[in-house]
DNA sequence: TCACAAGTGTGACCTACCTCACATCAACAA
DNA sequence: TTGTTGATGTGAGGTAGGTCACACTTGTGA
């Protein structure tokens, strides 16, 4: 089975008919580590899926600080959110850590698919909805747990994080400097 | 016209039959100041709606020490959204900071409405995608700004919070201590 | 294959914010 | 009225985590 339809009937089962409808509307692209998807002051069109690699959705604050939203792996879906949504220019960026197997649908095929399929809108429903709880999670674990804590919890959630990407950039998804976060662990 | 229908038509247009059958779905509930729509532990059925008052969710962690979620005040949506969501027990709670008049819909009632009537599915699709980039836009806030600058942005999207709530509150939902605050501004 | 950039660890020092303590004042119930 | 509780300000001193500097190792592109 295609993983993107495991992926959905997690959440909505689909009949093979309608998972070739819905997958007519995605597009598959490769990309290469360091290769943006989205850049920051574009007008984001496009929503992706990761089957396979890993990204970062990130800035540079004005000290010139890099702050990472959000780690994107398999299954994961990424793109500049309220760029996309709200069909402004990206305020972050999003790009390649190691060489990448997309799919992306554009914002007026998934208008199209929610439109037409209310099974997608309930997908993209719930994800959304588990998106905004996962978020207050965060924000929840940055008011109430010590660096230290933050460290481990992310550490128990994605044990590989560690080995796949750098860890300064665990430091800047966390909120910490890569130095304490160094020191956090040896 | 009813401030529900203002609200929602701000997303999707209902005719008045539309909004009536929406409206059928809803119960009025009018609370006292300190009193719970939410209480940690519970089964959480209800989504409300503010029409009038503010309130908020929060939880003390392990040390005692208060976390502010969300000050929900006129117009805006709150319960325990893991638990509403996931239907598993509330980790949070929900007070009263003023007398308040509110409008409700049980889980039951949410899912008949938004499996039958699509526009209200696109309605609570496109809040959730809000609430996303907003919780999204708090977490950037945590990472990047410090204790001054939160202050002030929260200041500046809600001068009459200041009025309305305690200082410690206000501390609890930056994440300061309430000392800290109240040298940020003297 | 080699040069240069990026990743990582660690010491020394600094600071934003915390905690604890106490004082004042307003709100409100008996 | 008055006692109690909550809201707020402010001083003193402590600490988690930041910054800067340097060393060493590990990619990785020409």
């Amino acid at each position: 089975m295609h993983p993107l339809k495991t992926h959905i009937d997690e959440i909505v089962e689909l009949t093979d008919e309608e998972f070739e409808h819905v997958m007519g509307h995605f597009r598959a692209v490769k990309k290469r580590k360091h290769q943006f998807i989205v850049q920051e002051g574009d007008l984001v069109n496009k929503e992706f899926w990761v089957l396979k690699g890993c990204l970062k959705s990130y800035f540079f604050d004005d000290t010139g600080k890099e702050h990472i939203l959000q780690f994107a792996m398999e299954n994961w879906w990424v793109t500049d959110y309220d760029a996309f949504v709200n069909r402004t220019r990206a305020r972050t960026s999003v790009d390649c850590l190691e060489d990448c197997e997309l799919l992306y649908i554009t914002y007026e095929d998934r208008e199209k698919l929610t439109s037409t399929m209310h099974k997608m809108e309930r997908f993209w429903a719930k994800k959304s909805k588990a998106g905004y709880i996962a978020m207050q999670n965060r924000v929840l674990s940055l008011l109430q747990n010590p660096a230290k804590e933050r460290y481990e919890m992310l550490l128990n959630q994605y044990p590989h994080l560690f080995q796949r990407v750098p860890k300064k950039l665990i430091a800047a998804y966390l909120g910490v400097s890569r130095e304490t976060l160094s020191r956090l662990y040896s």
